[in-house]
DNA sequence: GAGGTCTATTGACGCATGTTAGCTTTCTGT
DNA sequence: ACAGAAAGCTAACATGCGTCAATAGACCTC
């Protein structure tokens, strides 16, 4: 009985652009990015905890992340497991257009600005905008390179390093779409959160939490993390941003039509 | 120096086009298949351990996978760690196509059979053959929730539960592909992958395997298993098969053109 | 500002897993 | 048939992590 959690906030304000696209404005002229800025339908705010979709669903409409962080999670038994974390600029759901069902659930991880795009819209592009199709593909792709990084980080690192890779690669796609601070993190994660998405316990991710601390790595307090030394944390993590793509991954000297 | 494992034997029979494109086949039709046939330019045979492709490869050509299994690896320090098994019908770098470097390696495990198409041909399927291009974006998108369900399972079980779960997923995906037998799954698995794969050490993976045999779950022998019932063996590893979209998962009925 | 709830923290103990070492079985090539 | 190599197996000990129990701090509501 959580779902009292989520506070649900429509709103129709107008959007800037700024953030908007997020790693995809990287491979879009501005007209492209103006023609992606008409189809978002409506935009709401929600609260931490809300359930924005969910596993199993059949959905008509794709979503778009623009402010805070989201979650990919799967439940099982009575817990939970975070499969994957978004940040603005992401779609969280281009799955769902091609694929019938959801096979996880979409929960905002603090307060969340989010808009929507039908899939009767996205036909549209895919017929006549190419080059965002194409940005699309690359969108999944992207997030299929993460998955399998995730995957590596849990067979190889323990607990402190794997928390201390999130927080970097969170760093930097933060980076890539220009939203960090300069000695810190700040993100709403729950040390709970934290376990669920380094598939430990919520006790011993607080052991990794104090190890972080006591090596002098880093500092994490309520989610935000706090540290002098990125690189140094990077290399605790043996993190090599490789995967992310931050180069312009694109095939863009080769369009396909 | 472990390059003289693999063993190259160039060969270009023709296709028989009995299994080709796998998982694909359900979503297209005869014709479409035929031209999937067609771009198949080269066919080779390589043995076990063959480095396919290697991460940071720049391509210009596809990978279909066409008889036995192939392993998605990354390795670091001087450890290996697989992220990801592909079986026959399998397109296995499709991002190469999208995406400019691969973020990790393929490697045969086992004697294997692929064929190549050219990125060139794959530029025209694009234009020509959406319902191909759909396709072929579904396929990547199944990859993603595979992974996804492989973060799960490394959150979740413990190491005899997750190769029970390995063993459940590749005899629900080759029984979608129409290549099961009846009470044994063979594979050219050792433990040593066994143990990449699951993310631990090989003497545990070894005690896991003891383990499913004390059960009574499977027996496994130099990769093949061997087992009396499935469903206990899909039950103890709480394999639930959703994730794989074996139902016919793509909108087909809203085709994108 | 008092009480309640969520989050963070600590300690004790047990199980899962890693490491090292050595041995046995099976495969492979000659 | 033989020898070497690869794979599988076993035991002993160390460490990572889970569980339970209890407490302390932070935030929210009234």
């Amino acid at each position: 009985m959580d779902a009292i959690r989520g506070d649900i906030r429509s709103s129709d304000f107008p959007l800037t652009g700024e953030f908007l696209a997020g790693r995809l404005r990287e491979h879009l002229d501005q007209d492209d990015l103006n023609y992606i800025e008409g189809l978002i339908e409506t935009v709401e705010e929600h609260g931490d905890g809300t359930r924005l979709l969910e596993r199993g669903d059949v959905t008509n409409k794709s979503t778009m992340l623009i402010e805070g962080y989201v979650f990919r999670t799967i439940e099982s038994g009575d817990r939970r497991y975070i499969v994957g974390v978004q940040v603005p600029g992401d779609f969280v759901d281009l799955h769902g257009f091609a694929l019938k069902r959801l096979d996880h659930s979409i929960v905002a991880a603090g307060p969340v600005k989010i808009g929507s795009v039908s899939h009767e819209s996205l036909r549209t592009v895919m017929q006549d905008r190419p080059n965002i199709a194409r940005a699309m593909w690359f969108a999944t792709l992207l997030d299929a390179s993460i998955h399998r990084k995730w995957i590596q980080i849990l067979e190889q690192l323990d607990a402190p390093k794997r928390i201390a890779h999130l927080y970097a690669e969170l760093h930097t796609r933060l980076e890539l779409i220009g939203r960090t601070v300069p000695r810190a993190l700040r993100t709403p994660f729950t040390q709970l959160d934290l376990a669920d998405m380094c598939g430990v316990s919520a006790i011993h991710a607080n052991r990794a939490v104090g190890k972080l601390r006591e090596l002098g790595v880093a500092e994490i307090r309520r989610g935000d993390l706090y540290t002098d030394d990125w690189d140094r944390l990077k290399r605790y993590a043996r993190f090599n941003a490789d995967y992310l793509y931050g180069d312009g991954a694109l095939k863009l000297d080769e369009g396909w039509n």
